[in-house]
Order: C-alpha cells, then structure tokens, then sequence
RNA sequence: GGGCCCGUAGCUCAGUAUGGACAGAGCACCGCCCCUCUAAGGCGGGGGUCAUGGGUUCAAAUCCCACCGGGCCCGCCA
C-alpha cells in the first residue's frame, strides 16, 4: 500500500538528510533513544517511544535546529548468551519463540547457538526495521555494545575508571539466590518454584545453653521481641548438629552449615544431636538475662532458617498456638513438658492501638486457628507482624527502647544486639526457590562484586538537583525520579557471565547492562570523526577521553600518548561540546526507576554541571489488544509485522494517536486499520479537493481557514514541545481535515487558498506521517524534501476572530434550526432569523462588564435598570435578564470572544442564507433586526451570537 | 507489603490543577448521497448511572473519604 515509502527512504539517504554535522551558526538539539538489547526483534514497545523521539527531532528540524538523532545496539548481558545456550540444549520452547513469534528462518537459527551470531542478526534485522519506520537517524554514529565493538569499549573502560577514581566503584557483598548444582544465580525465569522470591536478612540471634559455652542460634525476623521471650522451639524429631563458627561452638538445624558456609562464614561440623536432646535444657536470652526452656512444636521447619525459633507468644501467633498445644497436652508432642508450659505466660512487650494486651491471642482467637498447623496461622501471623510494625510501640519493659516505635526499635535493637556480639546477619529465602534443574536454591552472598555506590549522598542530593533543573516530560514523572534516587542503595554493576566490556582493573567481570547505558551518549557525538580519521582502539586511551570529554590535561601530551594528532582531539572535543548535552531521551516508564535515574545520576558524577541532562520523556507501556504484551502467552507483535501489515505511517499515527503522558497505549489492529485508510486516502483527498478548486476572490471562509489553520499550527507546536505526541496528532491530523470539510461544505473552493492551506498542513504533518507527507508535496509540485523544509510559520495576523466568529454563528444557526426542525410537527419551509439589535449589544456588553467585575446577577440587573430612562426600565430588565441567562448558559469567556470580534450578525447570516436553506432543507431564510421581526418571536431576546429562530 | 499512576460513549482518549455552559474528539457503528463495481469521499444519526458508595457545596467527572478494578516499579532481567 505504501509504494512511496522505499521511495522516500532512498531519497532521504541520498540526500544525507538526517546526517548531523555540528555548525556554529545554527543551535543543536541532541535526543536519544535507549538503545534496544538485541535478543529478539523489535516491538511495538520499542517504536512507540522512538517515534515519539522522531517526530520531536523531525519538528525541531523543521524549526530550523541542527538536529541529532543517533542510533545504536545493545549487546551487553546475558539473555543472548542464555538464549544461545538453550538452543543449544535443544529447548522447545526457546526454539518456539524464535520460530514463531520472532519468526526467524529455519536456516537462520541453526547458526543461533553462537550469541554473536544472534545479536548480528537481530542488529541487521532491527536496523531494517528502524529505517522503514522513518525513523530520521544519522546511521553514520551506528553502533553496537561490548566488546566486540573495540572503539566502543574503550570508552566504557574509560568510563569506569573514571567512576573508580572518583571513588563511586567500590568492592563489596551481595546476596543473590543461588543453585548449589547449577552454581550460578537463579533469576525468576530460572525457577521451577519461587517467582519473585528474594533473599531476606534475618538476623540470627545466639542463646548461651546454661552450664556451656555452647549457643542455640536462632534466626529471627523480629528482633525487637526479644524482651518478650519465653521460652525457644526445636523441632523434636528434627536433625541438629554441633558446628564451630569463629571459635564458637553452636547448635542449628543440620541444614543450617552449608547455608552459612555460603555466607562467607567457616564452619566445621562437629557432631550430630537430636532435637529430642534439646528439650528441657534451659538458655540464657541477651538483654534480659531471662532463662528460658527448650520446648518442643510442630510448626519448626529445619530448612528454615537455623531451624531454632525462639517464642514470643504475646507477638506471634505460631509460638502461642504451639505454647497452648503443648499445655493441653498434644498427643503429637513429646510428653513431659506440658507442665513447663502451663507455667508459661505471653509477656507482651508492643503496644498496639485497637488490640488487648496480648495481640497473638486475639487474632488467632478472632479467626478460629485451631492449632500450629493450621494454615490460617500464616496469614494471622503476616497480618499481625504488619500492624505491629507499621503501628506498634514498645512498651515499658523493652529496656532503653521503651516507648520507640516497632519500626525504629526494630533496627537499634538488631544494631546492638550486633553490638555486643550476639546477634549477626544472616539471608535466607522466605519461601522455597526450586530451580529448573530441579535443584532447591539456597543464598549465596557473592564475595567480591563490584558496586557503583548509588546510596552515597553527595551524589544523590546533586541528583536531586540535576533532576529539578531537567525538564521532566511529562510533569507528575519527576516526583518518581526523586524517589529513586532517594531509595538507590550500593548497585552491583558487574557479573562474570554475558557479553560486555571487562573492568579495566579487573578482567574477570564485565561491566553489566544497566551500567554500560548511562553516559553511551556521549560516544555518539564522536563516533563519526573516530572513524573518519580511522582512530584505532589503543589510540582510544582514558587520557585522551578525559581531554575530549573534561578538557583536561595537556593537549600536547594527550596528543602524544595516545598518537592522536593535535587537531584531531581539538576536533573530537569541539564537536562534543557542539552536540552535549543531551536535550531530550525518552522511554518506557518501566525505565525511570532504574535506566533513566542511572543515566542523570552517572552524567552528575562523570560530566560538568552545564553537560547534564536537560530533559528526560517518559511514556505508558504498549498493550496489545488490551493486554500485556507477552511471548510466552503469545500476545506479542513485533515492529516488523506493523509495518508489514499496516505501514510505517499508520503505525506511527496509531501510537502516538493513541496515549499521551503515562497513560499505556493500546494497539487495536482494528484502529490501526482504520488509520492505514484514512492516511492511504490523504493523497486521493487532496488532489480531488484542488481538482474540483477554481481560482476565485478570496473571501470570509478563506480568512476563516487560515485562521482556524494557524490555531492547529499553535496547538500542534506547543503539545510538541511537551512532548504531548497525541494532542499534537489530532491538531496535525484529524483537526485540519475537519476544517477543510467545513470550508468545502461553505463556499467554492478557491484553489490558491487550498493550495497554500494544503502546503502548511503536509509541513504539519510531516514528523508525524513523513512518507505520505513527502508524497503528498511532491504531488503538489513540491521542490525538495519536506522533512527539511521549515515548519509552518506562526501567523498572528492570520488569525481572524470575526471569521471564526462568524462561522461560529452559522454553525450554530444551522445546528439550532435542524434541532427545531427534529421535533416540530407542522411542515415548515420558511425561517426567520431575528438577530440583536444595537440596544441588545449594548446590555449584553455591560452585563458582561458587570459579571467579570464580581457582580451578583440581582445587583447587575439592579445598576443597569436604574441607568435607563424610566419609560424603557421594563423592557430592558427583560433584556438584562434574558443576557445574564445567555451569560450563564453560553459562558462570560466566549461570550466576551464574540462580542470582540463585533460581528455584523445580520450580514454574516444573509450572505450564508443559501447555505442555511441548502443545509436545512428550508425555501427561504430571511434575516431581521430584533425591530423589524414585529410579532412571532413569542418574547424571545435575539441576543448577539443567540438569534432568535421562528419557524414558519 | 510499599511508592507512583489510571478507571469518562463499542474502541482509543480530551475534560479533573483554578468545581459551574447540553460531558467532548477521533475512529467504529447505523442511515442517506456519490459511484459501473470495490476502496475512498460527502452528509446526517444513535450511543455515556463520567468504576462504585459516601461526604463537602447553591452546584462535583472535577475537591475529600472509603471501596472495587487495572498498570508500572520495588536491584542482579533488560
């Protein structure tokens, strides 16, 4: 259907038309587009934000501004090495997704097992993709991540050494989720069981065994409880063991060691005990001094944890049911310890408002669980450990933390409980992770990684600062960005496995994903001079980057180390101080709360202040038909199909006619349709229009479409200066053609009018629809390409409120008389149109005056009365109130629009009286002053704009 | 669980900050016109308890509260 578009892709790249060259004489806008990862094709996702970036860079083009819009590839990670491995192991369902929904060739994907091989693919695959959408890129800046690009990864050697010396890479911990067999992390689509379960700290808690120097260590969420003690758990028939952990001696669940092992902690076995071996023996709880018995429960899962809970029942749901079990003298308990726990009372120690004194009891008592291993416990357990937390406070007996919030207690009693050596962090999975190997996943904590330190706050309090003097598009998106920055902690940004660019210090680790595509940007504005001058990768060095990007060093000697000429890094760094800063990026709001904040937040800490982001976009996520686009539930299109199907131009006009702001876009393949014809018939429209044209006297209607043309020509360039893609459409688009249909129905079309009319509306059009903008000129005769051709002039002058006005009037004259004509019963044929006279001018004006001054109605009716002669003080009450009705009905805004544009309604409507008949279908439409009309008008006030109409 | 956002015609969305005009637009749908046919084009029309329930107000889609439903994010995926 689009047989031009080839056509204008190859006349573009013929000219060079979206090659961007820096030129001192003309000011630069620089936007960019995140580049995709290359594991697959693109979606319509990926087009949605990148044709919202083309059509800013095609208006500001046209604007007249040196515009740059780069391109490049992202290789960096590991799903390409992942997907590649599965291939290899012959996974179905992997081959599945590339066969059908990223429908590559059978003979293609054989080649697939090698990750470089892939991410080639798709980077040829997606490129054609990006030109058939039109996006306007200069493809000479093209390139790809890691280090199969050498230029490249030069400069994210550069960069973190950069980030090293200035002390925001450090060497620290993290724990991940990790299987033993498969001895890698376990991500979500990895497991078998588990989704979105991650690590949580635990703090482990030691109670000295009286009469040893032996410690039971039990693992706990709610440290803060450890003044409600009462006694500790095991599992009775559980398996214990004996280990030494830095010289001490304690006793855990015998699952417990090869967890710690992972933690970064030696630890050797020393001997097996059984649970049953525990009972009875008394501890000493830390703090209080208070000596405890161990007593056997039920609900104690060795693989969890340390397989020791130490019990607060006042607090916690399971240790009261398994207390209260006990005492009633549970035949699945071990005998012998009922007693203890008879004696035992829950010693409350949290105050939370609405409840007793003894929360665990009431809300176990409140949803009936009956016992420890009633499932219900769980969720009364979760409810209670909220409230408690978010609304607790420590009572009195909570020693220096009496009277503290739950949630500050929580933190100062692990802290001195670390302190003073008896408690120690320890991660552990709150539920069980099963990895598709069928392994059960423990954590690991992974020695050694590298961190950018995120959580510093030097950086993120210029963060902040970097964020509130950036534009934010749109608006409520900023607030999201400041509180990323607030909650960023320490972030690992580098990993062992995947493509990438290695750590200059450290060959082992390659710099991960999200930390390769924070300051890329910059590399573009060089790219094109690197190449030109056939720079070579080792001549790349970090000295020369710091000179080209920070201007500093010696030039000289910057010169001579890296064997790059003088005036080639005087070039370099000209054209990056031409092209920097980055004026606008934009994205997917998935993004903002980790892409977009590490892109401003590592520009604060490599580049000076004035080379900070100056504006970032963000926009919805697309749906597919209504849903989430998925592959493995099938709902997935790609880019490539779009076009296929429905063409570059319609696909673009579908999605940035269809959401703005943060709202998610939906592609209906239904509207898409509807769009392919309403654009393929653009062309057919315009050239009938000006075929069934003749030249002819301007008159009223050609100032009225001018008029109404150079408002879409404001309202498109302000929304597109917010980025506001979907308004700006609908005035480019759907608002024009509207206009040209009123101005067709009015008056015979004078074709120099139109002529110039359709002229500035393909211009209009143009960075939202370029192909059939480019058609459609060149069918009019059009010189040149429009995509370089200036945007439509902003044309006061033109704008002609009396025109509008007036067209305002027959509109609503017309409307008025078709409504009339729907429910009365009588034939009629003739109308008669009473407008207002000069009197009834005069009194809506002063009314308005009145009512804009604060006047109530009763006191405007009240001065203009009384300004009147007494013989007409009737009849103008009647006029004044019929005017304060009009006011109320009709609104003061537009009422005072009109009355501006003093229209002489009497002659507007008679000229347009064929028209009215025609529209109507009535014989004959006369026009009368208020004066004139004489009887019929049944006491009706013509008021200016609010003609009366009697029928006939 | 926490943060942010959204719920208005069949669909996609305006309108909500500063409460007041019959709640609008585009597309779809239906009817008519044009036409050798199809697509396109022209004209007209129907269609909404503004998610729900309270409250404030002379007046609420708009402000407040509650509730229901949906989306994005919450670090080792990108």
């Amino acid at each position: 259907m689009e047989e031009y578009a080839s056509k204008w892709m190859k006349r573009w790249e013929e000219a060079r038309a979206f090659e961007a060259e820096p030129d001192p004489k003309r000011r630069k806008v620089f936007v960019t587009f995140p580049f995709p990862y290359m594991n697959g094709p693109l979606t319509a996702g990926h087009i949605f934000s990148a044709c919202r970036i083309d059509t800013f860079a095609r208006f500001k083009r046209m604007q007249g501004f040196n515009v740059l819009y780069p391109w490049a590839w992202h290789w960096t990670g590991q799903p390409v090495v992942a997907a590649a491995q599965r291939l290899k192991e012959g996974d179905p369902v992997q081959r599945r997704i590339f066969l059908e929904m990223d429908r590559v060739p059978e003979k293609e994907l054989s080649k697939f097992v090698d990750p470089v091989y892939m991410a080639t693919y798709y980077t040829a695959e997606n490129r054609q993709v990006v030109k058939s959408m039109g996006l306007s890129i200069d493809w000479r800046r093209e390139f790809h991540t890691s280090s199969y690009e050498p230029l490249f990864d030069r400069f994210v050697r550069w960069q973190y050494n950069r980030l090293r010396e200035l002390g925001y890479v450090v060497k620290g911990t993290h724990p991940v989720v990790w299987c033993p067999k498969d001895k890698s992390p376990t991500q979500d689509h990895d497991r078998l069981e588990g989704e979105g379960v991650a690590p949580e700290e635990y703090t482990l808690i030691k109670f000295r065994l009286d009469g040893t120097d032996e410690y039971l260590v039990a693992g706990t969420l709610r440290a803060e409880t450890i003044f409600g003690i009462t006694n500790i758990w095991v599992k009775p028939d559980g398996k214990y063991v004996r280990i030494r952990v830095d010289g001490q001696v304690w006793v855990v669940s015998s699952e417990t060691p090869g967890k710690l092992a992972e933690q970064l902690m030696k630890v050797e076995v020393l001997s097996e005990v059984k649970g049953s071996e525990l009972l009875g023996r008394i501890c000493i709880a830390p703090f209080t001094g208070r000596r405890v018995p161990v007593l056997p429960a039920l609900f104690v899962d060795t693989g969890s944890v340390t397989g020791i809970v130490y019990s607060v029942p006042a607090h916690a749901p399971y240790d009261l049911l398994a207390l209260r079990d006990l005492a009633s003298g549970d035949k699945r308990l071990p005998s012998g310890f009922g007693q203890i726990a008879v004696g035992i009372s829950p010693i409350p120690v949290i105050k939370l408002a609405g409840f007793e004194e003894i929360p665990a009891a009431q809300v176990v008592d409140k949803a009936g669980v009956k016992d420890q291993l009633d499932t219900k416990a769980e969720a009364a357990t979760k409810d209670l450990y909220n409230r408690e937390f978010h609304s607790g406070i420590m009572l009195e007996n909570s020693g220096k933390y009496s009277g503290m919030p739950v949630s500050e207690a929580k933190a100062a009693v692990i802290q001195d409980l670390k302190a003073a050596g008896y408690a120690l962090s320890f991660y552990d999975l709150p539920e069980p992770v099963i990895c598709r190997c069928n392994t059960s996943c423990i954590v690991k904590v992974l020695e050694g990684q590298w961190f950018l330190t995120y959580g510093d706050e030097v950086w993120k309090s210029r963060s902040v600062e970097a964020i509130r003097r950036a534009r934010i598009l749109p608006e409520e998106s900023r607030q999201q960005f400041i509180q990323t920055v607030h909650w960023l902690k320490a972030y690992p940004c580098a990993r062992k496995t995947g493509l990438g660019t290695r750590l200059p210090w450290d060959e082992e680790w390659l710099v991960e994903t999200l930390s390769d595509s924070t300051v890329y940007m910059a590399f573009y504005t060089i790219v094109t001079q690197l190449r030109r001058y056939q720079i070579k990768p080792e001549q790349l060095t970090d000295s020369a980057l710091t000179y080209i990007f920070m201007g500093k060093g010696s030039l000289s000697s910057v010169a001579e180390e890296s064997g790059m000429g003088p005036e080639i890094l005087e070039s370099l760094r000209n054209e990056f101080l031409y092209w920097y800063p980055v004026d606008l990026r934009n994205s997917g709001k998935d993004l903002v709360s980790n892409h977009l904040t590490f892109f401003i937040m590592q520009h604060v800490a490599l580049f000076e202040e004035s080379h900070w982001p100056r504006a970032v976009g963000v926009n919805g996520m697309v749906q597919l038909e209504g849903a989430r686009m998925s592959k493995s539930h099938g709902n997935f299109v790609s880019a490539k199909d779009l076009i296929n199907e429905y063409g570059a131009d319609a696909s673009r006009a579908t999605l940035l006619a269809s959401a703005e702001a943060l709202d998610d876009p939906d592609w209906r393949s239904k509207n898409a349709a509807d769009m392919r014809d309403k654009i393929s018939s653009l062309p057919s429209f315009v050239q009938k229009t000006l075929s069934n044209s003749k030249e002819r006297e301007g008159d009223m209607l050609d100032r009225w479409l001018f008029s109404q043309l150079q408002r879409r020509i404001i309202a498109v360039t302000e929304a597109l200066e917010e980025l506001r893609t979907r308004t700006a459409f609908y005035n480019a688009f759907f608002a024009p053609w509207n206009d040209v249909r009123w101005y067709l129905r009015r008056t015979t079309p004078n074709r120099s009018t139109l002529t110039r009319f359709f002229e500035e509306w393909i211009r209009l059009l143009s960075p939202f629809v370029p192909f059939v903008a480019e058609e459609v000129n060149e069918r009019l005769g059009g010189k040149g390409l429009i995509s370089l051709s200036n945007w439509p002039e902003i044309r006061k002058e033109s704008i002609d409120i009396q025109a509008e006005a007036a067209e305002e009037l027959v509109d609503g004259v017309v409307r008025d008389i078709k409504g009339i004509l729907g429910v009365v019963k009588k034939p009629v044929t003739s109308a008669l149109i009473v407008v207002a006279d000069r009197r009834a001018r005069e009194a809506l004006k002063e009314t308005v005056r009145l009512l804009s001054s604060g006047k109530k109605e009763g006191e405007v009716i009240g001065e203009l009365v009384a300004s009147q002669a007494d013989t007409d003080r009737a009849s103008y009450s009647k006029l004044v109130q019929a005017a304060l009705r009009h006011c109320r009905e009709t609104g003061i805004e537009r009422i005072s629009r009109i009355m501006e544009a003093q229209v002489d309604e009497a002659e507007v409507l008679t000229s347009a009286s064929d028209f009215i008949a025609k529209e109507t279908g009535l014989k004959s439409i006369k026009i009368s002053y208020e004066e004139e009309a004489g009887e019929g008008k049944k006491g009706r006030t013509p008021l200016p704009a609010k003609p009366v109409i009697i029928l006939t």
